[in-house]
DNA sequence: GTATCTGCAAAACATTTGCAATTCT
DNA sequence: AGAATTGCAAATGTTTTGCAGATAC
């Protein structure tokens, strides 16, 4: 068990969710890789690290780490669900001609609010379409 | 045909799209419950109406008012679209105990841009995920 | 040994598609 | 008649569910 193994356990621990390698493994690639994936994407990547896991689990654990507030569910696209575990203020752009999903990083005092006309805010998503710089010419 | 499905019927001209009865009714709806109904809640609240109208017929529309830039679409629910003909900048609040979608009149300058980091913004959208003034006592 | 985690297959839904029927001018 | 619109039924694709088997402590 490497160095980032042990770091994703300690998180995982830390908020209440038992470690097992199924779920250190998902969150190390969400991690490493911050693609904002899919559960397809997810599947393709390390199902051949790990032999035995099923998309079921993939599903699993990303809906456990969501209600943990480990991860944030991106839902950008009309489809199907994204994942993302950085957790701190950042925006989205979507580009609409590569569909690349780009991170923003702004700072933008309405999506640290954790109330908005009386409302208890849990969770705040910013998000733009559009194309994007490389595409636009 | 009332004034109302007059104003629509030149609203749907100006963009460029042929007001045919089923197109008028299915944005009428839109502009007077502004509810950010779902395909299924437009189907049940105005198939009585209009006996001949399928699901078929309200996805095409939707999407097409979509393109045409005439509604917005909401895909801040995992597993369904809404849509919403408000177009001009605001916010929206889930609340995750009642699950009421609320409009928030925000005043964000990130909603108004028309370019981010080089890139150029066509849509934005805002939202938050809470608990609401009334489900929170 | 008991509780939790995992995986398969089937089910459940929302949405799309192909194509035929209808409507409008 | 010709072109666009509409509707049905089937297909598609993602996510959920039920339950059985495996694993961990």
């Amino acid at each position: 068990m490497d160095m980032n193994d042990q770091e994703i356990k300690i998180i995982l621990q830390k908020k209440g969710v038992k470690p097992s390698l199924h779920r250190i493994k998902i969150l190390e690639y969400l991690y490493v890789k911050k693609n904002h994936p899919t559960v397809d994407i997810i599947y393709r990547d390390i199902s051949g690290d790990i032999p035995t896991l099923s998309k079921t689990t993939i599903y699993n654990t990303l809906k456990l780490l969501y209600e943990k507030n480990i991860i944030r569910m991106l839902t950008i696209e009309e489809n199907e669900v994204k994942y993302d575990a950085t957790m701190t203020n950042h925006a989205h752009f979507k580009c609409i001609s590569c569909r690349k999903l780009y991170d923003l990083p702004v700072r933008n005092r309405h999506l640290g609010a954790t109330e908005i006309d009386g409302h208890s805010v849990i969770e705040s998503h910013l998000y733009y379409r559009g194309t994007c710089k490389f595409c636009k010419n």
